[in-house]
DNA sequence: AGGTTTAGTGCAACTGTTTGCAGTCTTGAA
DNA sequence: TTCAAGACTGCAAACAGTTGCACTAAACCT
């Protein structure tokens, strides 16, 4: 029933080696030869069986991502341009999500291991131990998290947050609102070192805060008890919660506050004041991941940020 | 360096075939031997490769899923659901993306073909003449089209736009406008016919429009014109760019009109008016999805959908 | 006691490809 | 004309498991 290479090899009176070597090695065989094969192939409607391929060469040609909430708006862009990129390159990407469990990445992992050439981890929250451990099982790549001795992207938040807080200066405000992520957050901390090394501008760091919409909504009271006429959030979740809240305190945005988010996903796309931002390269990082998983390099890069200036900033009353 | 069935042989003393057995089938062999082989195995640190496995079974226990566009926010709550029930059943999930295109299904199959026991494919484009083609390949299932012959689950949108009918017309709404989505949709189909089944209310139909924010913000015109106090928008996204239509209008929602979109995504629930919707049971579908694959029924499913009431909808003036 | 079932295990063939090695046939150079 | 060097191609042994069949020994019947 299904056709494999011993079929097309009779069909075009050559031996097996030889078909196989068209498709896997094809300047080593006869041009006539390889038409020929290939022909034949074609009709029979030959397809090589990667399993078999992986049992001898090893590769299996599949690679595995792992995030922590597929759902999470942040995630989807960067899974959907990993994807094409594996494809482009003939791999296929096994896509798992740890629903915001650190030991369910080990696990993954571990599952994925004899089934993959490499995986991509995003934002792993388990600890440097664990992570060391599963280098020894399989290649990975860390995408948001300083990891040496593995292949990192990394994401210039900091560059993105201090562009924010230059541009909230840059209108006229004086007094601007962090309202920070969770405590212990690589980003956060990162958020707010680069926030504090702007010149002229008075920082008042709200927080912690979960990072959702509902922490930007509670964090609204605080906010205006602040007096900061501009504020910078720790992601897009956090300032479309907090518009919202401050929304019901009677305050506009961007009349009486700007709000910045980070992130740039859909969501503060289509929200209205439509969110000024700070673009995370998401799709890039997910494309150099799977290059350099493919390549089997080690390298750290960090990718540019950028402030995407939108409606929900505008010069002080 | 790697360790196969045949090191957990000789360092257990049995013949290979029954360590294959005590993993494949634990109730053929004794239990002492059982233990024995499962302890040096865990010592040793072998894991069985799949890929070896589906070389003799024919059985890859892997599974693909198709969807049009990973980063449209309808999907990521299916990808999320299917991939948690395969992987609770031991099974990896490739997730794909056609981008939209056609033709990128076939394709895709055709990639998968050798590699998986099955595929999904959500809402798919191509013909039917081109899905019975692919029948043969590889089993499937596919969500949201009928197909006769397969494997079939379908989220019943037609009832859930009656219901959205129904609830403006409780509101007391007597002229709603349905803005419809693109021409030869079977969805858009299926919310027509079914809104116009419901009494008491007169109908009028705006469309084509284009699926998205876009297509909403330039229906806003035709609503106004159209005298319509309330609306069924094709879908969230349409219903959010409607709503920012009608705002450039002077037209406040739920105030002057009321909307109701369907989904149920994540950006309308963020929305501000929060969004009333038609609720899709996407992670239902995909979890059944799955299911159907992995068990290889062929049935026919119809998920319900139901109405969730938010803030984009109030009596009319 | 003798025959039959049953549980447990070993044997070896098989899955579809790759690949190092060896052989054949041209070609080109000396 | 002879020899070396390529260019192709065939051979057969892996790769890491599964599984039908045969075999042994113990348990179960009459």
């Amino acid at each position: 029933m299904t056709v494999t290479i011993r079929d097309v090899a009779r069909a075009s009176g050559v031996h097996v080696s030889t078909v196989s070597r068209t498709f896997s090695a094809p300047h080593m065989v006869n041009a006539a030869t390889r038409t020929r094969v290939l022909t034949v192939a074609e009709e029979l409607g030959y397809r090589p069986n990667r399993a078999a391929r992986a049992l001898t060469t090893g590769r299996t040609h599949n690679l595995g991502l792992i995030v922590a909430d597929i759902a999470n708006p942040f995630f989807p862009p960067l899974i959907k341009a990993a994807q094409a990129e594996a494809r482009q390159r003939d791999y296929h990407l096994f896509v798992a999500d740890t629903d915001e469990e650190a030991g369910a990445e080990e696990e993954l992992v571990q599952a994925f291991s004899k089934q993959v050439d490499g995986v991509v981890l995003c934002s792993p929250r388990s600890s440097n131990k664990a992570l060391e451990r599963l280098a020894a099982r399989v290649p990975f790549v860390v995408i948001n998290r300083r990891l040496r001795g593995a292949a990192t992207v990394l994401m210039d938040v900091g560059h993105g947050a201090r562009l924010a807080v230059e541009h909230l200066a840059g209108l006229g405000h004086r007094r601007v609102a962090l309202v920070a992520g969770p405590a212990g957050s690589w980003t956060s901390a990162e958020i707010r070192t680069a926030a504090e090394e702007v010149d002229g501008v008075e920082l008042i760091v709200i927080g912690p805060n979960a990072p959702t919409e509902r922490g930007g909504f509670a964090a609204a009271g605080r906010v205006r008890e602040s007096g900061a006429t501009g504020v910078l959030a720790y992601n897009d979740l956090v300032a479309i919660g907090l518009i919202d809240g401050l929304g019901e305190l009677g305050l506009g945005v961007p009349e009486d506050v700007s709000v910045v988010g980070i992130d740039d996903i859909v969501p503060g796309r289509l929200n209205r004041p439509k969110l000024t931002t700070v673009a995370m390269p998401t799709a890039a990082a997910g494309r150099l991941a799977v290059d350099l998983l493919i390549q089997e390099v080690t390298a750290t890069t960090s990718l540019e940020t950028r402030l995407v200036i939108r409606d929900s900033t505008a010069p002080p009353r």
